[in-house]
DNA sequence: CATCGGTGTTGGAACGTTCCAACTGTCCCT
DNA sequence: AGGGACAGTTGGAACGTTCCAACACCGATG
């Protein structure tokens, strides 16, 4: 059990120390701690004890000012919430990790204004790369986010924007899955409950809406949002809205968050999933899984793996043409969808 | 829409380039950027046209370098997928950008060694102060850490550590508070499913061994671990068991999303929650009340950021005493437990 | 008219690194 | 004996900022 004294922080070694502890000059001793090989044995035993023994640590703030390179990149995330992004930055750790650079991550908390605070400080501390998982910026933007930095942008396809690369799914594609699957399974009353006013949510939605009129059916939007609550509050409104139009037998709802909200509200109003209506979310985050909801899913961790390759490479030559990576999307089902209630008309 | 033209990231303006433009000298420059009041109404304006012109950026590594100070404080959370250390990070993020510090988020995904390497990182980058969200280090890394650093660690009380605050709830209270529910609803075979070999597992454990001894009855753990599949398999074993012993009526699980897990065991065993078996997790997180199920809560966000304003505090004044701060737990009974099935001797 | 105080402004030193050109040996070759 | 190659080592410049002591200028004051 260490001991309860305050014995002062005192400042810390520098390379000098070091220097003048085990006899050479800064200059050996900066290469001997980056294992140069043009330092001689007798010099780096000496060099790592030195250094050992006073608890030396390198600062890498003088470092990178000297270097012009801080080997990180910057990753603005929109919301820490919703484990999606989790999965999405596991990929981006991982190849960031391998490439030898560290994360910055920040969040913007889905407010626009903090949002380009938050990246300003990024850009402040000189990142090399930029990647932002989910954003609400405009184009114009991003356009000058990229003029300063490489740029990577995950879940949303760019382009034409010079150095900004993109990875994303098909959300057209991945809502027609959504709705044919719930057509073969003979839903033809299958109502969407939205993401909100953001690109991702519109893409979405008119995904749906197409995929409905494919099969000459009526759609039927419902505004909602990306949280638990937003999801729950909308898909209250689809299923009690009963007065005029018979309720919807399914909901395709926006994301995965949104879904669990609506398995909520369906078990609060009393009715049964799938056995009254059918539930089917967007994203394929874990944890539906265990929630036994069906999903369209996309490949998180690998979109995030992908967005940082794109990045790493960006970064070593940063004149290459605006690159999109389109990811696969497929329909995972489980137990939160089945045939309607009574065979319809 | 911006030109698809690939300028060249030029070498960015520094203040002598600002300087230069505006006819001035560069620390009047600086001086002018940071508000000084020292400087006159025609220079500012000059100077600020000039930095708007060249698209100047103040470069925080050279400001750190020279001031000694970064400003930042570095955040070391377990594991991000578990959105209860997001609604922690929410209180921390709320203050410490309250004190004018921004964050350095890293995560040592469960891994002792990259643990300890996510935080050198930290140590390197010159972080004034270190925010330890749940952490697998032994006393002794703790206390080195502290000793170049001012530590707060959140969920997990420290004493004596010289230099180190802490913040959190009363495991061994929870863990009553968990069992007095259920045996206030009748039932006397509760098992507890564990959240693997850890202190807060531990102490989660001995309070439930405690709970139950007090109340006299049988305990039964089930080892199992922080994460829904964990907490799947665990359940399932408790549950299924059933040739021997007979099954328990509630299951008291290590955490929520372990909770969420053994809902799911349930639900694939065909057992009805609450109806055969009553589940309540632990923790509080926001999304089980959309998943109904009951829990010992603990104000995260509120742990968050007293852990950073202990910090900040610390900051100020190094040689101030340890502190510990208890937050309140609770339980928030909801509809995953109930009765048990069969009035039992 | 010399001195003072105040308001703006300035150049240089410092922060802790890395990079570079230059230096010292030592050994080998002609 | 003289030179070249090479391994190992060195001091100084640089990175972009902040801090500090000092300066120039002005009007007011004795």
């Amino acid at each position: 059990m260490p001991p309860t004294v305050t014995e002062p922080i005192r400042k810390r070694p520098t390379l000098h120390d070091v220097a003048a502890r085990a006899g050479v000059s800064k200059s050996l001793v900066s290469l001997a701690l980056r294992d140069s090989p043009k330092v001689s044995a007798a010099s780096r035993a000496a060099i790592l004890a030195a250094a050992e023994e006073l608890g030396y640590r390198p600062n890498r703030t003088a470092s990178s000012l000297v270097q012009q390179r801080t080997h990180s990149i910057g990753v603005h995330i929109l919301d820490l919430h919703n484990p999606v992004f989790a999965e999405i930055l596991d990929g981006v750790h991982e190849a960031a990790r391998r490439h030898g650079y560290s994360t910055l991550l920040v969040t913007g908390n889905a407010d626009r204004q903090t949002e380009k605070q938050e990246i300003t400080r990024l850009l402040e501390s000189r990142v090399e790369g930029l990647i932002l998982i989910a954003h609400r910026l405009s184009d114009d933007d991003i356009a000058a986010i990229a003029a300063e930095v490489p740029t990577a942008v995950v879940t949303w396809q760019m382009d034409g924007i010079a150095r900004v690369d993109s990875v994303s799914g098909d959300d057209r594609l991945g809502m027609r899955l959504g709705v044919d699957h719930l057509v073969t399974l003979g839903h033809r009353s299958i109502a969407h409950l939205s993401g909100g006013e953001n690109r991702i949510s519109h893409a979405r939605r008119d995904g749906y809406v197409e995929a409905m009129a494919a099969h000459g059916l009526e759609p039927r939007v419902i505004p909602g949002g990306f949280t638990e609550s937003q999801g729950y509050r909308a898909a209250h409104e689809a299923a009690s809205s009963s007065q005029d139009d018979p309720p919807p037998t399914a909901l395709l709802v926006a994301n995965d968050l949104a879904a669990i909200g609506a398995l909520a509200a369906m078990r609060d109003l009393g009715l049964d999933v799938p056995g009254d209506i059918s539930i089917v979310g967007y994203d394929g985050m874990r944890l539906l899984e265990a929630l036994d909801i069906t999903t369209v899913a996309q490949p998180l961790a690998d979109m995030g793996r992908q967005a940082a390759d794109l990045l790493m490479e960006r970064i070593d030559r940063l004149d290459r043409p605006s690159v999109h990576r389109r990811v696969a999307t497929e329909l995972r089902s489980r137990g939160s969808s089945g045939p309607p209630p009574s065979p319809r008309r």
